[in-house]
RNA sequence: GCGCCCUUAGCUCAGUGGUAGAGCACUGCAUUCACAUUGCAGGUGUCGCAGGUUCAAAUCCUGCAGGGCGCACCA
């Protein structure tokens, strides 16, 4: 090959679109296909983007990695399967849609009604979806697209309806009236994790109740207090006996008050002396359910005051709080007020106020004992009678499914710990309808039922619900699928750790009750992408870089190569323009050393074995090649993508283009050493390609090409074998 | 309150028992010869502080300081 037919830069632009479609149409992306079938199964599920979206930073970075995983594995000559796929993401995507309707046609939800708004949000959906796979493509992903998956589409629904009937048969899933978070601003439950903390300055109150003075933060709560709580230990109301009655004088007049004592008092705090708003407060409720105590609705739906309130009905919370106070004053009633800094909880998606309700709602109870007729878990018998939670603890706690880095088991079981029984209906109407319906007192969960009279809860269910069953309902289940027996339990399941508890927790609680198994061996957890100012990077922050411009400036290899260099597992990164420009700089050398190497190597044999050096410094590159290549093959058995980038690196511009390919400029000269240096350029180039393959697929991949034609799918790099060490 | 992480060159970060590393930035020199998206040569550092273990500690242990995060929470 002629070196005027290498221009002398790499040009990414011109060159990735080729070869994307290239890899597409070889089908190699599709397990079924590759060269190889004898090899052991490797299988990658996707997390699915929400449609809500475009790309960002954070895609970008999962995309990266999971490429690298996948194309070592298949040039590994694994049976290599990276499944896509896009979420429905129920709250996002309807809050988006609701939003944008109320905007642009000053409409709400209910004056479009549920099958109009569910045609819109689907439409938004759709379009949003195509944009995203095209995204994907644009990132050299090379997953399986005829596999790609939907979390509402129609096979992924049946599993849902599946997984629900067994989970209810199980015991697991149960319907009951209990204390559940409240979003008034989205107008539905949501579940624990869907909460977020905020620190709220505010004033923290004592009130004269009786001959006891209570603390409280929240006045507006307060008309239905009827039991003031002490600690049995008490000594400074050891004259009051638990459930004795008295009479007090209370905001809207004298009510009778009953003493109670519970251990959850802290006697530190406050007085030691408090009220409880059962209907409005988890601790509250609990002491609430010990006693067999009374519990009244004070706040409705919408966050408006009861008719318990008297004077204060249909106030809103923020109004009444200040007319309350000043009530209790005038009646000589406050004892004294304090600054008060606390953490209220606030929803995720829609930024309301969570005010706790008790509610009629579906729940997966996770301390419920349960039969696992069958397990594939080590360590557990099928037959044998478990909880979720025991389960999710076992398979971590045995190394089952190894979590790394390794410091997030940590947090996992302390979620696990803190675990309360999930709330899964929503309110909300974009998603999956949840699969029970009602005829008098009978009730039918998972298909719906024949004959008249039946009708369908009109909850949906949390999105996680879905998420949960990911690795396996993209595989077909409930059906007994090909797929499923091959590619389940998948290899590695790679995601943000910020996502461990909503998702991945809720795919190990999922497949362990409905499979008996893990749903992957290798949980692998990378940082945030942050930009140069620290801020994290997100679709809602417009200045904020975009990967496909970022792409278009520097090319993809180059991006993908600065979102993994030098950054470690579970770490938060930061993403610099100069460092992308790096990379993209570290692409044009592996061209240029490309462009040598073919102008002094008349014919390039990619089969040809170890060639046999003649001088010292053959000797030493080929045994540098010979170590990195063993380095590198650890590094990425072991996860540590970061260090394998780095060696080859290393070699490839310190060690070849620095060091040899300068020594054989007069070694080509000397005729007693130009043939085996010839030999040695060339088998340095070939290995370098393929090592660093995975990390930059495209530019790789386009001097494969030119060296070895593009006429034959089965010669595309991506399905070359993995170099393997010497030694 | 419980738990986790971080503190290494000017900046961003790797490294986690055996004489300190990368990228970017910086200084000087070179340059028709693969590449200026270059090469060579250079500062690049009490590896947060104080103890301890060890023949040997950035690396393991204890304490302290500063920064960040997760979970929970007291009305």
């Amino acid at each position: 090959m002629a070196i005027t037919e290498l221009p002398k830069n790499y040009d990414a632009a011109s060159a990735e679109k080729d070869i994307y479609r290239r890899w597409e149409e070889s089908g190699y992306f599709n397990p079924d296909n590759l060269p190889r079938q004898d090899g052991d199964p490797f299988t990658i599920m996707m997390p699915p983007p929400n449609v809500t979206g475009v790309l960002h930073a954070g895609h970008a970075m999962f995309l990266t990695i999971q490429d690298i995983f996948i194309r070592h594995a298949r040039m590994q000559g694994k049976r290599t399967l990276w499944l896509p796929g896009t979420d429905h993401a129920a709250i996002a995507t309807q809050a988006k849609v609701e939003k944008e309707i109320s905007k642009k046609e000053k409409k709400s939800r209910h004056d479009l009604g549920r099958e109009e708004l569910l045609r819109r949000v689907n439409e938004f959906a759709l379009a949003s979806q195509s944009t995203i796979l095209s995204q994907m493509r644009a990132m050299g992903s090379s997953c399986d697209w005829s596999r790609l998956a939907y979390t509402l589409d129609e096979t992924r629904s049946r599993a849902v309806n599946e997984a629900f009937k067994r989970l209810h048969g199980l015991g697991l899933i149960y319907r009951g009236h209990r204390i559940v978070n409240w979003d008034p601003k989205g107008q539905t439950t949501i579940s624990d994790d869907e909460i977020v903390y905020q620190e709220e300055k505010t004033t923290f109150y004592y009130f004269r109740y009786g001959p006891f003075v209570i603390g409280t933060a929240r006045p507006e709560t307060k008309f239905g207090d009827k039991y003031v709580v002490v600690h049995p230990d008490d000594p400074r109301y050891a004259q009051y006996a638990h459930g004795q009655k008295l009479t007090v004088e209370w905001i809207n007049g004298p009510i009778e008050a009953t003493v109670i004592k519970d251990n959850a008092i802290d006697m530190e705090f406050g007085t030691g002396a408090m009220t409880i708003t059962p209907w409005h407060s988890t601790a509250d409720f609990d002491i609430a359910e010990r006693h067999g105590l009374d519990k009244e609705q004070i706040i409705d739906e919408r966050g408006k005051l009861l008719d318990i309130a008297g004077e204060f009905t249909g106030m809103k919370i923020a109004e009444a709080r200040p007319k309350i106070v000043e009530k209790l004053r005038a009646k000589g009633l406050v004892v004294k007020e304090e600054e008060y800094v606390h953490q209220i909880a606030t929803a995720e998606r829609t930024g309301g106020i969570v005010e706790p309700q008790i509610k009629l709602q579906w729940f997966i109870a996770v301390n419920q004992p349960f039969t696992l007729e069958q397990s594939a878990i080590p360590g557990i018998a099928s037959g044998q009678e478990i909880t979720l939670k025991q389960l999710m603890q076992h398979v971590v706690r045995d190394g089952h499914i190894r979590i790394v880095p390794d410091r997030f088991a940590n947090n996992y079981f302390h979620w696990i710990d803190n675990l309360r029984d999930w709330c899964i209906s929503r309110q909300i109407w974009f998603g999956h309808r949840v699969p029970v319906w009602y005829r008098g007192d009978e009730l039918a969960a998972g298909d719906e039922p024949s004959g008249d009279g039946w009708t369908q809860d009109p909850d949906t269910l949390d999105t996680w619900f879905s998420s949960g069953l990911w690795t396996f309902s993209t595989l077909g289940w409930p059906d007994e699928t090909p797929d499923l027996r091959t590619f389940h339990p998948t290899d590695v399941m790679e995601t943000a750790y910020e996502i461990l508890f909503f998702w991945v927790a809720r795919m190990i609680l999922m497949t362990g009750a409905l499979l008996g198994d893990v749903p992957f061996r290798t949980v692998y957890l990378h940082g945030l992408v942050r930009d140069e100012k620290r801020a994290k990077l997100s679709k809602s922050k417009s200045d904020s870089a975009d990967p496909l411009d970022l792409i278009g400036q520097y090319g993809t290899d180059a991006l993908r190569m600065a979102l993994i260099f030098n950054t470690s597992p579970g770490t938060d990164s930061i993403l610099s323009n100069e460092k992308i420009k790096g990379m993209k700089h570290f692409a044009n050398k592996l061209w240029n050393i490309a462009r040598y190497v073919l102008a002094n190597v008349p014919s390039m044999d990619s089969g040809a074995g170890t060639p046999d050096p003649a001088t010292d410094a053959d000797r030493a590159i080929l045994a540098k090649l010979d170590e990195t290549v063993g380095a590198m093959s650890e590094d990425l058995e072991a996860f540590r993508i970061h260090e394998a980038a780095q060696r080859v690196y290393q070699f490839a511009w310190h060690e070849f283009a620095d060091i040899y390919l300068e020594a054989s400029k007069s070694q080509l000269d000397d005729i007693a050493t130009a043939g085996s240096t010839r030999n040695i350029l060339a088998y340095c180039l070939d290995r370098m390609l393929r090592l660093l393959h995975p990390f930059m697929p495209f530019v790789t991949e386009e001097l494969w090409g030119r060296i070895h034609g593009t006429d034959d799918p089965a010669k595309l790099l991506m399905v070359q074998s993995w170099p393997a060490a010497s030694r």
